[in-house]
DNA sequence: CAGATAAACTTGACATATAGAATATTGATA
DNA sequence: TATCAATATTCTATATGTCAAGTTTATCTG
């Protein structure tokens, strides 16, 4: 059991220890998480964007000409729709995206990204590429396959239960 | 290949495939602590607190009666100097916690967690418990131990790089 | 011992995040 | 046509994140 809990319950220096296998798991996962987040958000500031806002140029980026009604990108960032409004208005601040109110169905309003969106998100495909490799440097191939996997895994179950 | 890109490609339903296995594995990584971390939101919100509250609140608990300096929990958390402080405001506001500034060196501010704060935590341990085993239940034993020694190796390499 | 320096917070200012409720606006349907 | 549903935005409130500057208290140095 040593080996197991030693590194995380160092690093949070807890004097209890944990009461189960399942929370180290869980909160080592939100830590890790964490550390990679921050390694990612010290990449994409160099550009003046947050990494959500990187995540939604991305996705931009991988869609069409005409780019994606509001509520898709929410969607696809398993966000709140008041969140992701005001998250593009802030990209529109920048000049990196752009909305368009669809002709045919009023009601939507396609966000695009800009020619300067896209140089913004090349800029970073390197850096971020780097910053995904340096993170999981320590796993080799078969191991990062069998973390993805597992991580899959967990998705799937919570969407079960919703 | 494709068992292992399929369900986080049709999750966000991305265009273009993912560049490289360490860049789905990373992205993977935040996806997954973001889902769990929202399980473990809707569980505390019934108390009123955050997760990060809960978080100080369990470390308060878990060290000695007369608490930590305000310094310590920021170290423990990862987190910056000014967010704590304003937090423990929060915390106190709430009657959770209690400040307590130190005889010996009168620059340090021992934090500590009240008999209410202590109520608070104890009726989220069950739950949270089987927040994280909920979680995790797609994984057996081993698989979770695996998952760990993953985790705990990542955070290892990225303080080396530091 | 005086003065400089450092430690441990705290405060202020400002951008961003996050969640809920209410409000257009527009399309679809009974 | 009246009503309901879908799409998005606005409003409000709280929480975080960050940077810079200030406060109080210790410690160190000459």
């Amino acid at each position: 059991m040593s080996t197991i809990d030693s590194a995380l319950a160092r690093e949070i220096k807890q004097t209890k220890p944990f009461s189960s296998v399942s929370e180290q798991a869980a909160i080592g996962l939100m830590r890790t998480a964490d550390v990679i987040r921050r390694g990612f958000s010290a990449v994409v500031e160099s550009e003046g964007i947050t990494v959500q806002q990187y995540n939604v140029l991305r996705i931009l980026r991988g869609a069409g000409e005409r780019g994606l009604p509001t509520l898709e990108i929410a969607d696809r960032l398993v966000e709140h729709a008041p969140g992701i409004t005001r998250m593009i208005d802030r990209l529109i601040a920048k000049k990196l995206v752009v909305r368009d109110r669809c002709a045919e169905d009023r009601r939507v309003v396609y966000c695009a990204i800009t020619g300067e969106g896209r140089k913004v998100v090349g800029r970073l495909d390197d850096p971020m590429l780097h910053a995904c490799r340096a993170a999981l440097d320590p796993l080799d191939s078969v191991e990062q396959r069998t973390l993805m996997a597992t991580l899959d895994a967990i998705r799937a179950g919570q969407h079960e239960c919703r």
